[in-house]
DNA sequence: TAGATTGTTAATCGATTAACAATC
DNA sequence: TAGATTGTTAATCGATTAACAATC
């Protein structure tokens, strides 16, 4: 994987993409596939995969097509994906619970490690296999976690404070669900995931009556 | 608001950013912001703010700016979120709930105003002020309640089944959280929310060692 | 009038896709 | 060899941004 080249952030989320559908066809024993299969699967032109794998080197075979647990394990590779990953959550609410509890982030290899919190009755229960800690706490807490990642679920009110304080943790990247925008230093990574904004999207493609 | 253009979907992504911001700004009492004063806000370039404008009109005046009450109610108009809009739920496990009692999206003027589920031991209880509905029966229910946005949190195994019955009951745009890609009829809208996705991209920009 | 800021045009930038030589 | 399909180049398309005349 030749680096220093910029990959565009849709090539990056179209990876993910890839490798679901792979990690799927592994399971279902299917070893080969073209791009044009690829199309058909997940809407994404096939000269699009295949640039988007140029990228990162060659991964197929003129003729035939790439192999796909070969190719799921180097797209696993890219995107650091093979060895799991500790996420630790901020917001013990209705969202953060969800996300603390979801499944595919599980089979994925991410693990959810901590989930923090700053109400005094939500500190110290429990939350599926976790006890909720303090978030005052974060920083110490984290020299034993080593989460790179975080995940900022409590209202934009303290999404800002909240976000400072994973990166005093050494968190690196941060999936930010609070509707405002982070500022945040350099080599901070940040993703928006704003539902609001999504239905609003949705909202002005309703149809005129009706 | 001369119709036929076609609004590119990053405008469109935006223009819901600068409602939010505006709202605050008119709670505020914040009278009037210039282009710059939402670059500053938002990170959006101010020349790409006036553009994303333009295909609806306009919307300021030369040397003095935009009236924050004005520009807020005329985007509201654009993304139609001036009225309460009735949004159904499919899926009633932690992210349908979380979802359910998300605040920010009744602060916006949508209104969850059922959930459905499959399951036996979920269907007649009560979440938060409703009481869970088979899933069987969306066509009967939504005839009555006339959504139009749905929104689905199931596991991705009957995530086109959920879709194809929320199509059949007249919804028209679909937001649509599990990890797979839905095959919709030609004027039905979608968004897909991808957790797994957002983390895999949030994965590649981790720092090599450490 | 002078200063500020809009709406829009034109220039730039970047991402998508078609085309094709290379190769299995 | 003939057919299939890759990796990559070049052409196309679309989105971002700089520049500026219009105007408050």
């Amino acid at each position: 994987m030749p680096d220093g080249i910029k990959v565009p952030m849709p090539t990056l989320e179209r990876l993910a993409t890839y490798f679901s559908v792979l990690t799927d066809l592994k399971v279902r024993n299917i070893e080969t596939i073209s791009s044009a299969d690829i199309e058909t699967r997940t809407g994404v032109n096939a000269a699009q995969f295949r640039k988007d794998l140029s990228y990162f080197g060659e991964f197929g075979r003129p003729g035939i097509g790439y192999n796909v647990i070969e190719l799921c394990s180097r797209i696993s590779r890219i995107l650091k994906l093979e060895k799991t990953q500790p996420v630790v959550i901020v917001g013990a609410g209705n969202l953060g619970s969800a996300l603390a509890g979801y499944q595919p982030l599980r089979a994925e290899n991410f693990r959810i490690v901590a989930v923090f919190d700053s109400n005094p009755r939500k500190i110290g229960a429990q939350l599926w296999s976790l006890t909720i800690k303090d978030v005052a706490n974060i920083v110490e807490e984290n020299k034993t976690l080593k989460a790179k990642i975080g995940i900022v679920a409590v209202p934009a009110s303290v999404a800002q404070e909240v976000a400072d304080r994973l990166v005093k943790a050494k968190v690196s990247t941060i999936l930010n669900f609070a509707p405002t925008m982070l500022r945040l230093p350099e080599g901070v990574t940040v993703r928006n995931v704003d539902f609001v904004q999504e239905l609003a999207v949705l909202s002005f493609h309703l149809p005129e009556n009706g």
